[in-house]
DNA sequence: TCCCTGACTGGTT
DNA sequence: AAACCAGCCAGGG
């Protein structure tokens, strides 16, 4: 499936290399996190670094706005951890939500990221 | 438009 | 191995 992300209206894209501000960086977050398979997991990071725009930290703001059909809960930091929320559960939702699709977590709180981490080529 | 905040990271202590 | 720190960039006030 090709990324069909939205243009904004018919005026060239004034974008260059450096990423700068694209309005549908949002759009191809989602569209990559979607892709990830049940019982795998990615990191912030990788992601940005897959889509060529933003920064690890707009992933995590994306997540925080991700419509219902993205699944965010497979989105974690590099240390294989879920992130701690500044507010809210949704740390303890997503553990719980990984926990239910296969994802294993040690004592420590931590996946393995050589076991369950994703890649696109997979 | 300026200023601050944050679901991050990688390099240093 | 864990704590710190500076860079990062898109929203929202």
């Amino acid at each position: 499936m090709q990324a069909e992300f939205p243009r904004r209206g018919a005026g060239p894209e004034r974008r260059s290399e450096k990423a700068g501000r694209d309005p549908a960086v949002h759009e191809r977050i989602f569209h990559l996190v979607r892709q990830v398979p049940r019982g795998k997991v990615v990191s912030y990071g990788r992601i940005a670094r897959i889509v060529g725009a933003g920064t690890p930290r707009v992933v995590g703001f994306a997540m925080r706005a991700a419509p219902d059909d993205v699944p965010w809960q497979r989105v974690v930091n590099a240390k294989g951890e879920v992130s701690p929320r500044s507010a809210g559960d949704g740390a303890a939702v997503q553990r719980r939500l990984l926990e239910a699709e296969g994802v294993r977590f040690d004592e420590r709180g931590r996946i393995d990221l050589e076991r369950f981490g994703w890649l696109p080529e997979e």
